[in-house]
DNA sequence: ATTGCATTGTGAGAAATTTCACAATAAACT
DNA sequence: AGTTTATTGTGAAATTTCTCACAATGCAAT
């Protein structure tokens, strides 16, 4: 498989979620354009993204749909499941357990940790919730690869380094901080107060970019 | 000022908050190389994404704390304030209440809506909850020109005509659709499912991309 | 079978974005 | 005052990403 850049990879989990409803209503085939349409982009721009998949569709008849979406199911590793922690029961690490619970029961979060012993060692959304001090240890026990981090800045690098020991090969980084990983390990960051602060920009002013894209 | 890329007004926002800090700290000059490791990037990108703003630095010296600020927080508006709502009191809009009203105070939501009957009329984390039939006509009475949709897919362009009806300009949207809006109307997508599957792919992959970049 | 037609797959070009590299320059030091 | 030094501001190159345009193709209709 050829290297995909990471904004191919997000488009493709976008297809994928469409592919899935396609399936599910019994639509055999698809075509680029409509995709298109229902991703918000163009049907070239689909079209090279499902070359990265070797995805093959026909003239006439479009991509077939199952077919398409098992490939995209490999592609994204479904059949090697991966676990999840996460680092930080404030708000929005709440939220985000109660979220995946929810949208993702096939991926569940194995593991919370927090640094306040008020909410340590109590079930929060499904999942207990441990001291930090225990994380390299679970980590490594629940072999756990991913990490959502909904911590503090000022806390960020610190457990990132926690779970990078105990074998996190991905992270989704909610804290406005830069995180030191090494260079085999992924990190996504998603800061909702800079989007804010794009959407605020563009919203007082009249000069609209054409097209936005797709968070990261 | 010139036409700045979306790219660049979401780095422009990290810069603020490094600012905010520095300026907190009391350290009246910053050179482009420290801004650079506060933001992970690289000192010629910082350089150029200031070059937007029209912000000046000396040499042996590197720009003023308190003015490139300021330069700043009139960029992003902070002077006329832009009011917010909230579309889906779920786990995610719970979330999104409390955790911006702990960190944006400057910047409160002014209502929120939902389409539960349960939900309506009750103040939630300090801020009271509509019907959807209202949204037009509250959104115009409270000049709202920033909207957070955090509703399911399906009822996503529903809520986004009635706000834009109403007079939003900007929307930071959370469900995992493309939204039809006029095209003076800026939308930010922000679709956690999709920025998860990037991580499991390239927490499950060798091939992990040097520089990943900052959600969006 | 043959023809017609809409769609894929993709080379090539365009556009956007980042990085390089260096002249200009302001402060510090002698 | 002149010299040194490190850093800015920015053309220009490099790289990445997107879009165009069209030959090749497979199905459907005749």
């Amino acid at each position: 498989m050829r290297n995909v850049s990471t904004k191919t990879v997000g488009r493709l989990s976008q297809y994928r979620r469409i592919f899935m409803n396609l399936y599910a209503q019994g639509q055999t085939h698809v075509h680029s354009q409509q995709l298109a349409d229902a991703a918000g982009m163009g049907a070239a721009q689909v079209r090279r993204d499902l070359m990265a998949l070797e995805a093959v569709g026909t003239p006439a008849k479009g991509y077939p749909t199952a077919q398409v979406l098992e490939q995209l199911n490999d592609f994204f590793g479904v059949a090697e499941k991966q676990h999840l922690a996460l680092a930080g029961v404030g708000n929005l690490g709440r939220a985000l357990l109660a979220y995946l619970g929810e949208r993702r029961p096939s991926t569940p979060i194995m593991a919370a940790f927090d640094a306040d012993p008020e909410k340590t060692y109590k079930e929060i959304q499904g999942c207990t919730c441990y001291p930090v001090d225990w994380m390299e240890d679970l980590v490594e026990k629940f072999k756990i690869t991913i990490a959502i981090i909904a911590v503090p800045g000022d806390a960020a690098q610190g457990v990132t380094d926690r779970f990078v020991t105990g074998g996190v090969r991905g992270i989704l980084n909610f804290a406005p901080v830069p995180l030191r990983v090494p260079s085999d390990v992924y990190v996504e960051y998603l800061d909702i107060t800079m989007l804010l602060d794009k959407v605020t920009y563009f919203a007082g002013n009249a000069q609209v970019p054409t097209s936005s894209d797709v968070e990261s």
